[in-house]
DNA sequence: AGTATTTGACCGTC
DNA sequence: GACGGTCAAATACT
């Protein structure tokens, strides 16, 4: 995949060729534009949402000056809130604007519509985050502006341990130090090594976490256990290998690998390989009594009351409006993501190879039918991954829920 | 006891 | 032979 050649590229644009770049930004019209069909043109999706990137660099650029006035920042951010939830309109007419469809979420630091706006923003992540053709849609610098917005949106009022589950950061604390006198084993005992696998891989550029430690990998909302990390020739910092958490009870072969870029130490390089098949498997690895569901149903009612539950959760565990506009509009595809209140979904649903210079346009707005209707389903599959992040190590809240199915899934 | 992380070594590909 | 991806023992942690 040549976009893992662009180590030295000197701006995440240059991942792609230029050619590739204007034939996605083509096919990603035309296909949004077939989507639109009479209604808005994608020009005018696209003029709204440059209007909100010119308002929000005009505040950026007039904040060392007004950021006193707390007055005029909190208008000016509606202002910008305003022009993408217009954008967004034109994008989804039906939902009649952007509070009536889409649930309300709980006030988020105490503000009201500008909750509901902001939450508008995470529409756009998929956008941002779906790999290339986002490149192909916003300059670097825009980009860049998306991510903050988005996570001033979003992350910075979500709770804290919605974050520590989504990847290593739920796991035990880094040791201090490692043990290197240890030997391996005899080659002929190791096991014959599979061939490097040459499925789908999305590359995506995803922002480091601005709160707490920044060390830590991008969330995206899935479990990932790390199984490897290695220097890598040219590169500052090391490349880390996580495989899906799931991977022993639904046969996930979901992986990924994370790295800082060398020229932007707040960006996470994010190469996803292989499809999570635990989505869109229901129960291979697991029966699920009638009880556990009731009960699964009945906690997930806690969550939803829960003060620590997110305003998205919320939403998709109180009913089944945004599970039907997902059905709808399933770009910002509903998955186990959203069910946790994260609510972009990189992996095989912003489609294959984005950044392979493949047409991707259809891809984009090609949901797994298996994943949604599986969320609708499957409530009991969606709070045992709810489980899964919780972050536990010491005993897996797996534990709790599938007492019997629950040993003898180590690797190997 | 069970699970996640670390990290050196192994293995396939180029 | 270099490099990247993976394995798996040792270890940390709950």
């Amino acid at each position: 995949m040549h976009v893992l050649a662009a180590h030295t590229a000197p701006a995440p644009l240059a991942l792609l060729g230029a050619a590739a770049a204007l034939d996605h930004d083509r096919r990603r019209r035309d296909s949004i534009q077939q989507l639109l069909g009479q209604g808005p043109t994608m020009d005018d999706v696209l003029s709204q949402i440059h209007e909100g990137f010119r308002l929000a660099e005009e505040l950026m650029a007039e904040l060392p000056a007004t950021q006193n006035d707390p007055a005029y920042l909190a208008e000016r951010c509606h202002g910008i809130v305003q022009a993408y939830a217009a954008a967004i309109r034109l994008i989804h007419p039906h939902h009649g604007g952007a509070h009536t469809s889409l649930p309300s979420p709980p006030p988020l630091g105490g503000g009201t519509a500008e909750g509901g706006n902001l939450q508008q923003l995470d529409l756009l992540r998929p956008l941002l985050s779906g790999a290339a053709p986002s490149a192909a849609l916003f300059p670097h610098h825009q980009q860049h502006m998306i991510g903050r917005l988005l996570e001033a949106s979003q992350f910075n009022n979500m709770p804290a341990d919605m974050f520590a589950a989504g990847t290593s950061s739920g796991g035990p604390v880094r040791r201090q130090q490692a043990s290197s006198s240890r030997s391996s084993p005899p080659v002929h005992q190791r096991q014959h090594r599979r061939r490097r696998e040459s499925g789908d891989r999305t590359t995506i550029l995803v922002p480091v976490q601005r709160t707490g430690n920044t060390d830590l990998p991008p969330d995206d909302g899935y479990t990932w256990r790390k199984y490897g990390q290695k220097d890598i020739l040219g590169s500052r910092y090391p490349r880390s290998y996580y495989r899906c958490t799931h991977k022993n009870y639904y046969g996930c072969e979901a992986k990924k690998k994370v790295q800082r870029l060398d020229d932007d130490p707040f960006m996470y390089e994010v190469t996803y390989c292989g499809n999570h098949t635990c989505l869109t498997t229901t129960t291979p690895l697991l029966t699920l009594p009638a009880s556990a569901a009731a009960t699964s149903t009945a906690t997930a009612s806690m969550l939803t009351n829960s003060p620590t539950g997110s305003s998205a959760a919320t939403a998709i565990l109180a009913g089944q409006d945004l599970v039907m506009a997902a059905a709808e509009h399933p770009a910002p595809a509903l998955s186990t993501a959203i069910q946790l209140g994260i609510s972009w979904m990189p992996s095989g649903l912003v489609g294959p190879s984005a950044t392979a210079g493949e047409g991707s346009s259809a891809q984009v707005v090609n949901v797994p039918a298996a994943s949604s209707g599986r969320d609708a389903e499957y409530p009991v599959m969606d709070f045992a991954d709810a489980m899964f992040n919780s972050g536990s190590s010491g005993g897996s809240g797996m534990d709790v829920i599938f007492p019997a199915a629950h040993h003898d899934r180590r690797d190997s």
